[in-house]
DNA sequence: GTTGTTATGTTATAATATTACATTCAGAAA
DNA sequence: TTTCTGAATGTAATATTATAACATAACAAC
């Protein structure tokens, strides 16, 4: 990281050098990927790298258009199996509320990650959950059901949008 | 309810006198609105009906179908709409994972849901749950994010289908 | 009964996502 | 090197989910 100077969970609310973080990310998954042999092509990289150059997240056909204009490729398939493989890897998330993506910020490898939406900028920031440690996890426990994924998102309003925009 | 054997919030899984059920909530539903000057006419009662009658979600679609069958409306704003209200009401929610919709289990008025989503046989359940009070609620208020809303879904494997399935 | 409001009917279209199949590419095996 | 193989990409078509826009009908208040 460029500068350590906040939980960088929650960075995306936060002032930072954005160009710098996105940077690093990108470098950290070149790394993994070569070390897990995974292919991180040009497709995959420069969705990834358009995603981390956006704290908001980003509908499929919003990267489309990109690739578009980059020359490299046009049809919805493209997008989706890159974002497949990067949200397998845990590069990125799918957002459900939004049907969008986001890069992972990557704090915490084979997280359950928990999201905050800001209704008005629509920049999402990541944190880490226990899903299992709270009541979903004492009700699933309870009835015997066996949680192999959660998705935890809240919407709301950032630091930045509490003033104008209620 | 017709019988109380078990927590009525996680229902869904256990073994039940399911028309009872559906029947009771139903009449709850009419109760409500009656009381709060809502219009339950008869496209929306027709699809909490449906909803109430079906442990698993149904998309706007499945709904539409059986309402055209009925001679209710045969367009998807016919269905969007009866759910957007049985949504903003409290009587529906809207599972993000599925886009799809299940009855509200109505144990918790104003609660914030959570839901246990089987992928092999799509029953869901209805927790009730308290985000504030975790890691997420931690988090949202170190850095200032006003939560308005959450959407909290798990998915694994009821009982029923942790034998066979995985 | 007229009026204003809410709900519904209907057409069209937008936005999101997948299937299917042909082609290309990278790395392994010969 | 050549060939083989599996992975990745290109592309066309289509499926699924959702909304916009506007006309009509039902209802409540006056």
């Amino acid at each position: 990281m460029a500068k350590k100077s906040s939980d960088p969970q929650t960075l995306a609310f936060a002032q930072h050098d954005h160009g710098a973080c996105a940077a690093d990310a990108l470098d950290y998954a070149r790394g993994v990927c070569a070390q897990q042999g995974l292919r991180l092509t040009p497709v995959r990289e420069r969705v990834l790298q358009l995603l981390l150059e956006s704290h908001s997240a980003l509908g499929a056909y919003d990267l489309l258009e990109k690739l578009k204009a980059d020359g490299l490729g046009s049809q919805p398939p493209v997008a989706y199996r890159a974002l497949e493989f990067l949200v397998a890897h845990g590069f990125a998330h799918k957002i459900e509320r939004l049907n969008a993506f986001v890069a992972c910020s990557r704090t915490h490898a084979g997280h359950s990650p928990a999201f905050m939406i800001c209704r008005l900028c629509h920049q999402v920031a990541e944190a880490h959950a226990t899903p299992a440690s709270g009541k979903l996890g004492q009700a699933a426990k309870s009835i015997g059901f066996k949680i192999e994924k959660t998705v935890i998102e809240a919407e709301g309003l950032c630091p930045a949008c509490q003033g104008g925009g209620a």
